[in-house]
DNA sequence: ACTATCCCCTGACGGC
DNA sequence: TGCCGTCAGGGGATAG
């Protein structure tokens, strides 16, 4: 393992061998042998892509990665410089803290989830983008949790009885599964490590298809804004009243 | 405790 | 073609 970063970086990761790659939420963790852990956030436009060692290395390429003789390199590749690497070291700990990361959606089950919710007076969206209430779910798997779930992300968290709240959660679950399952969404930017797009694009009911008619109702899907993010939702299917459970 | 706003950075796109 | 404003899968800092 090699490369551009800092000093700590190369001193640990010079001749590191990866024990086990993990996720944990949006990172990704390198657990090393030698009892260290990379820890990596792609954030907007993050890649790790696989690469022949003689490719050019392109403009937006911060890090390379070398795996060893006769292996591909893994390259990281940041056109917004947004992402992070950080190294959990074993004794001092360092750049790479998760420190306040709430479990996510595999960690966690619906009457956690439950807990985590009641009595907030938060709206949902928001509630659900903060990464110390639930990991792991972005701008888009919200969009698409809460379309499904019918509810309006301006709900108040607290007004999910725990019947609601489960039904959301699996709902989540549901999505997140199925999006893992398809490799990812890439609405522009995002690539697997092998260079290729993933596939649930293809699935997406509210996000990035404003205008088009709700699969339920044929209403025209809206876009607003909602605590600052662009927010996808049909006015008829999440209303912002009384949120109510369909069972599937 | 929670909200809104700006900022980090680059590229794509629309309007003029 | 060029210039300007706006927007983007995230999240941290800061002001109110």
């Amino acid at each position: 393992v090699l490369l551009t970063p800092e000093k700590p970086f190369r001193r640990i990761l010079t001749g590191a061998i990866i024990r086990e790659i993990r996720r944990k939420g949006k990172f990704i963790l390198f657990d090393l042998t030698s009892g260290d852990t990379l820890t990596v956030h792609l954030r907007m436009t993050g890649q790790f892509l696989l690469s022949d060692p003689g490719r050019p290395i392109d403009k937006h390429t911060h890090v390379v990665f070398d795996l060893g003789p006769g292996e591909r390199q893994l390259r990281y590749r940041d056109v917004r410089k947004f992402g992070r690497l950080g190294i959990q070291s074993r004794e001092g700990d360092a750049t790479g803290s998760l420190e306040g990361l709430a479990p996510d959606p595999f960690e966690l089950d619906a009457e956690g989830f439950y807990r985590r919710l009641r009595q907030k007076n938060r709206a949902l969206k928001p509630l659900l983008l903060d990464q110390r209430v639930v990991s792991g779910l972005g701008n888009i798997y919200v969009d698409e949790s809460l379309h499904r779930a019918g509810l309006h992300p301006l709900t108040p968290a607290g007004a999910l009885d725990r019947e609601q709240a489960r039904y959301l959660w699996r709902l989540i679950r549901a999505v997140l599964r199925q999006a893992i399952r398809a490799k990812g969404t890439t609405v522009s930017d995002y690539r697997g490590p092998e260079g290729i797009v993933g596939g649930f694009q293809r699935f997406l009911r509210v996000y990035d298809c404003t205008g088009d008619p709700c699969r339920v109702c044929r209403t025209p899907i809206e876009k607003t804004r909602v605590g600052g993010r662009g927010t996808h939702l049909c006015p008829v299917c999440q209303k912002r009243e009384k949120p109510r459970t369909i069972r599937p």
